[in-house]
DNA sequence: CCCAAATCGGTGACATGTCAACCAACCCGT
DNA sequence: ACGGGTTGGTTGACATGTCACCGATTTGGG
């Protein structure tokens, strides 16, 4: 950890903005959310995904992997949505340990009734605001972040290091 | 809200990128920073700006304006710091209603040895994957961002409408 | 076939963040 | 100097997320 090279002066304004950014953005999306339909961002992100399987069923362990999010994590907020009526859950028949998440008729209507408002919200706080370029640009690098903490995941995932 | 303008597949693989790459990038980073340092990201923010002041002292209403943290947030998360005795808190001699946190001698050490490692790991993780046209776009793009949401914000913060 | 190990999902305790309500101090026009 | 309105900060109740662990089931090697 000697010599660290420090950022210079436009890499800290790309970082503090980055940060900045995140959390004006998500206060305001989520503001506008809640506030136009009852629903939470992680609300809207499990309907969204489960709504666009053919059944609007899908498997926990697949939505978890999909979120990336903890099987806890999901299993605690489906729990909530399932009492607010949006999703239940049910058996999986291949499978005796696993459970299924369903949309109810109440959760299809909500994730359609706020898809179009929240698309709107995320053009007028940011895609608008970007120029083609911008888009593209935002489009190419986070996807090889994202590529690059893949693979330094696997590091940290319960696997062994090869044996000697 | 008729006739929505979806994302189209560019505008969508943006967002959809910068999603993801959020998270994992919070994930990995927060994990790294608590790992060798016992300090999470939030710790770390407070630390750092109060540490940037000449005196390591700090108003706690301008450092809640500055992280963009609600009062509540600020105050519940200083007075854990506290208990852990990273910080102090103090009165304010101009405004006997006003607060200031100082630094311990601890918490300067935490921020001073903590620093070097985080910054490695946003270049590792972020800035060092990005071409230097990138890291000026996103510098460029995510002020923008940040001044209009700050704008619209001005609509919601607790101003009143200009009286007829 | 059998048993150890891995996987799936759930649970409880705890850390963190939000929201609304509150008190005390400040401001300022009278 | 008074008193209403505003501001600074704290608090408690609650929503959300994390972590460690558990029980049930499946899997795979001998």
């Amino acid at each position: 950890m000697d010599a660290p090279r420090w950022l210079d002066a436009r890499e800290d304004r790309a970082w503090r903005g980055y940060r900045r950014m995140r959390r004006l953005l998500d206060l305001e999306l989520a503001r506008e959310l809640t506030q136009a339909t009852g629903l939470s961002e992680p609300d809207y992100d499990v309907l969204s995904e489960v709504s666009e399987t053919p059944q609007g069923r899908l498997r926990l362990s697949e939505l978890a992997d999909q979120m990336r999010w903890s099987r806890s994590r999901l299993s605690h907020h489906l729990t909530r949505m399932q009492q607010r009526g949006l999703v239940t859950r049910e058996e999986c028949e291949t499978d005796g340990r696993g459970s299924i998440v369903a949309l109810t008729p109440a959760g299809r209507q909500a994730i359609d009734s706020a898809a179009p408002g929240h698309v709107a919200a995320v053009r007028r706080h940011l895609i608008d605001l970007l120029t083609p370029a911008e888009v593209d640009a935002l489009g190419a690098f986070t996807h090889r972040v994202v590529d690059h903490l893949a693979g330094s995941d696997r590091r940290h995932s319960p696997q062994r290091e090869p044996e000697v």
